[in-house]
Formats: C-alpha cells, sequence, structure tokens
DNA sequence: GCCGCGATTCAACAAGCGTTGAAGACTAGT
DNA sequence: ACTAGTCTTCAACGCTTGTTGAATCGCGGC
C-alpha cells in the first residue's frame, strides 16, 4: 500500500471517470482508459477485477461523499426549524443545492462524476437498481421532511413529484449543452447560480400545487 | 422496392429500436439486431450504410410523426382560444400528453422508441446536437406560446423552466422502474393516467412561479 | 546482500467486432 | 427462356476487445 500505488489506482479512476461520463460504459475502452491514466493496460485488472467492477469502483467512490453533503444540509435545515415546518423550497434546495454547489465550486471531477450520474439515471439497464442502492436512504428521508410540510398530501403524489423533480436535476447536471443550443447562449448549462436561483423554485411551486392541493 | 424488402427493413429498425433503448448504441451489436431481426448479418449493410447509418434511421423514422402529432395538440389549444390566451397547463399538457398517450394506447414501438429518445436526451455526447435538430422549431413553438401566456416573463426564465421540463419528461419516458422501487410498487412508471393527470399540473406552477413572478 | 512483496510491464490469448465482396435466389418484364 | 434488378446468403477480412500469466522492477526489513 505504497503511496504510488494509491495514486496510480486514483488516475485510473479519474480517467474511467471521464471517459464513462462522456461515453457511457460500453463505448470507452480499458485500453483508452489507461492511456489516459498513464498506465499499462494489466493494471486496469491488478487494481481493479473487471472493467464493470472498475465501473462500480467509479460511482461508489464519490457516492458516500455526496450523500453525506446532503444529509447534512437536510440536517442543518431541519435545525433551523425547531418547531415549525421549514418551507417546501428550502427542503428542496437543501436536496439540489449540495449538489449544484460542488459544480459551481470544484475541480472538473465532480462536473464528470454528475453527469455520469445523470446518464445512469435515464438508463433502463441500471436507472432502477443503481439509483435506488445508492440514494433511497437519502431520498426517503428528503420525501419525509416534504410529508411533514404538507402534512395531508397523498404518497401517490409525492413520489411522483420527486420523479419530475429527479428528472429535471438530472438533465441540469447532465451538462449536454442542449439549453446553449436552444437559447442562442443566452443561457449556459454550465451556470450554476443561474440554476440554484431557479430549480429549487420552480419545483417547489411543482410540489405545492400537486401535493397540497386538499 | 418489393413488398418483401420492406418488411426485412422494418423489420430490423423495429429490432434495432428495441435494442438500442435498453441496452445503448455501443452496447449493442449488428450481429444482435441481426438475430432479433431474423435476417442475416449481411443485410443491415444493404439495407443501411453503417452501424451508424442505422442508428440515425431508427432516430428518423418516428421523429417527424412525433412532431406533427405534437404540433396538432398545439394548432387545437391555439384554435381553442382564438382570442383570450390559453392558461399555461393547457399548453404545456398540449406539449406532453400526445407523447403519455402514444404511450398508454399504442404497441411497444413508441415505449422503446421514446425510452431511446429519453437516453439520447440526457448524454453529453448526442444530446446538445440531436435533440437540437429534431426538437427545436416545435419546442420554439411551444416556448412562444408560453411567452403570449406569460407577457413579462424574462427570456432565461422561459428556457430555464423548459429545460426543466424537459428533463421531468424524459426521465419519465425513460421507464426505468426506479419510482417503482422507491414507492415500493405504489406508483408505475408505466402507469401513463396518473402522469397526465399530475406532469402538466406540475410544470405549470413551476413555470407560473418561475416566469410570472413581477 | 539478499529476500519478500506489492507494483508494473510485456506479450499474448480467444472471442467478438464492424464491414465487405462475390455468388446465389427470387421476381417481373419481355 | 432470358434478362435485369432487387434481395438474400455465405464466408471471410483485419482489427479491437476484455482479460491473463509470467517476468521484471523497486523498495523496506533482516
Amino acid at each position: 500500500m505504497s503511496s504510488k500505488s494509491q495514486t496510480t489506482k486514483q488516475r485510473i479512476l479519474d480517467a474511467a471517470e471521464e471517459l464513462f461520463a462522456r461515453d457511457g460504459f460500453s463505448a470507452v475502452t480499458v485500453r483508452q482508459i489507461m492511456k489516459k491514466a498513464g498506465a499499462d493496460v494489466a493494471l486496469a485488472y491488478y487494481h481493479f477485477e473487471s472493467k464493470r467492477d472498475l465501473f462500480d469502483a467509479v460511482l461508489m467512490r464519490r457516492a458516500e461523499v455526496m450523500n453525506d453533503i446532503r444529509h447534512a444540509a437536510l440536517d442543518e435545515v431541519e435545525k433551523r426549524h425547531p418547531d415549525d415546518a421549514p418551507s417546501i423550497e428550502e427542503i428542496i434546495a437543501a436536496f439540489t443545492n449540495p449538489l449544484l454547489d460542488l459544480l459551481n465550486n470544484d475541480h472538473d471531477h465532480w462536473r464528470h462524476y454528475l453527469a455520469l450520474i445523470a446518464q445512469v439515471n435515464s438508463s433502463p439497464e441500471w436507472g432502477g437498481e443503481l439509483m435506488t442502492r445508492f440514494f433511497d436512504p437519502l431520498v426517503r428521508r428528503f420525501i419525509d421532511a416534504i410529508r411533514r410540510a404538507v402534512p395531508n398530501a397523498a404518497d401517490e403524489d409525492l413520489y411522483w413529484s420527486y420523479h419530475f423533480l429527479s428528472g429535471a436535476l438530472t438533465l441540469t447536471l447532465a451538462e449536454t449543452g442542449r439549453i446553449d443550443n436552444l437559447s442562442s447562449g443566452l443561457c449556459r448549462s454550465s451556470d450554476m447560480p443561474s440554476i440554484s436561483a431557479r430549480l429549487p423554485q420552480f419545483v417547489a411551486a411543482g410540489f405545492e400545487r400537486l401535493c397540497a392541493k386538499q
């Protein structure tokens, strides 16, 4: 467990993350990854069991951190409201803004990772199972918080509302450049402050109309 | 151009559509497609120039029909309101419900096709360019209709709102089974009536709050 | 100086890939 | 019966794929 090996393993993960995010699992070659990582092909199989295992490792690496910061954001919202219920918009902002902040502040690592998550989320092959395994506890807690803010909401409405939120957030994280083309450059996929100012408002209004209607 | 060839070409397109939708472009083999279509491998290259060309043909085949029914739905909304402006929810329903109706009424063809579109939409490789080529005219007309319903809306808010709508709709069309898992079976990805009853409301509320504020 | 051991390299494997050319079959018009 | 043209089959090409086993490097402990 020398420090050199740690570095190599991480360089492999970094390279894989970027390529998987851009082209998807099957379109990327182990040789491409190792070339980008600057290491021999066989090293991929020394550090990981298989290509699929490397893919899982890429997903796992940041999943816990990602969940932690979102849990912390929800913690803080609940701490701010020891007696009354927080507003729906506050709760949703705690769910979305930690990710948008990552994209705004940090290196490209999170940008690639979140684009990968976005792609996995809308893939029939992995969207159902993988996302459930990774995010269910957090999402359940998040929905519970909203349920407390809108006590008479029907569960079906809550779940569907969350699904719409998930889709809106996910497409945004993918940063495909679609909105840049559509708006002729007026809006930019990477303009996270613009998004944090709009997405929680938009989604909160949807939740309120759908879930709070008597 | 005998009738037999038409049938074969369509069987190839059908098989490709289903497999591309499930596994993505690169994960699918021309041999897999032709096996499912019940035809020789070489026929793929007689009827289409390349694997990539076949993929494009799959996308093109239903694109025009898809755009036409959505244009027709918008036509009807505008015809219903010759003087006053239609409500935002009506406009959005004209954008989303034609697709949801296809999934509700029809064979699996549209189910596979729309799942494929959903996947393409959130792929960085194709999401920006392909979606722009296919859907920009319709989307521009749709945004114009909303702009007339909310005269003081800022263009940036309109574009971002549309982007969130696109994400919510897209993830829904993907039918990944995610919501089935999350809700422990209470909600079903394939339950289109439930979605038509909720998505337009949810999204309209978002548009109204974001675009109509002052 | 040698050993042990993790990290790395090299060369190769069988299988599968997208794609092609040439030859056969089928149908329609003469 | 012959031809022209579309459609289909078969066998193969060169190349890339994921993966592996054996050999080599480099370094800390004895």
